[in-house]
DNA sequence: CGGTATCCCACGGGATACTG
DNA sequence: CAGTATCCCGTGGGATACCG
């Protein structure tokens, strides 16, 4: 287990999920192998301009948690593949619903920071 | 708007949620604040081990992003009461959520490394 | 009581180059 | 194609001490 989680679990449930998932890019990887199973290349071009060594690291860390399954197909070109475990699959309302929400708070931002220019 | 939320903004709503509530501690405080209005040194005790500079910037962050209310009371000795603003109330079922995830994760993870333990 | 100030460090993430 | 290697840096969080 990776310390952070194991860190989180002295102090409450929800910072263990905080630990699991609140890396940058987790949530969205997460997000997209919802859909299906991604190569590694079409992970990167989905999330947008991640840099490999950073998305390797986040895909490493979630299959370590047991979210994310890697795997490789011994071919040339190399072919590996990310699926979610049940336990990422388990995750789908919450992904779906942190994604409306984030959506809803965007517009209410927009529109504090169109309300806070007129002051600036 | 802080950077981190803004920079999100440009990726996906995921990120936006997971830069707004992301934070260590964040999340705890927002639980313990669904209950009731909590003091500052309430929310210390509450939340366990976090030195007060720490929980001052979890605070002040999610004031700034909107979900928490800091209330001064001109008293002495000095009184502040924190809550949750109507959007962070609205976080109430994904707190929920995340907490029982994050319960039965442990609760796996605790199987999983009691199975791992025999390899070791 | 409810913080700040100061210092420190680890780690997460980016940039760039290279490889099996 | 799917990474690694190397370097770098900002920031998040901790420790300790002090303040209005």
């Amino acid at each position: 287990m990776r310390d952070p989680v194991r860190a989180a679990l002295d102090v409450c449930p929800v910072e263990v999920s905080i630990a699991v998932l609140g890396g940058a890019w987790k949530l969205s990887v997460v997000r997209y192998l919802l859909t299906r199973t991604h190569r590694f290349g079409e992970l990167q071009r989905a999330v947008g301009e991640v840099t490999p060594r950073t998305l390797t690291r986040a895909l490493r860390e979630l299959e370590t948690d047991g979210i994310v399954t890697r795997t490789v197909y011994p071919e040339v070109p190399p072919r590996v593949e990310y699926s979610l475990t049940e336990l990422g699959r388990s995750l789908g309302p919450v992904v779906d619903w942190l994604e409306q929400w984030g959506e809803s708070y965007a517009k209410t931002q927009a529109t504090l920071s169109s309300d806070a220019t007129l002051g600036d």
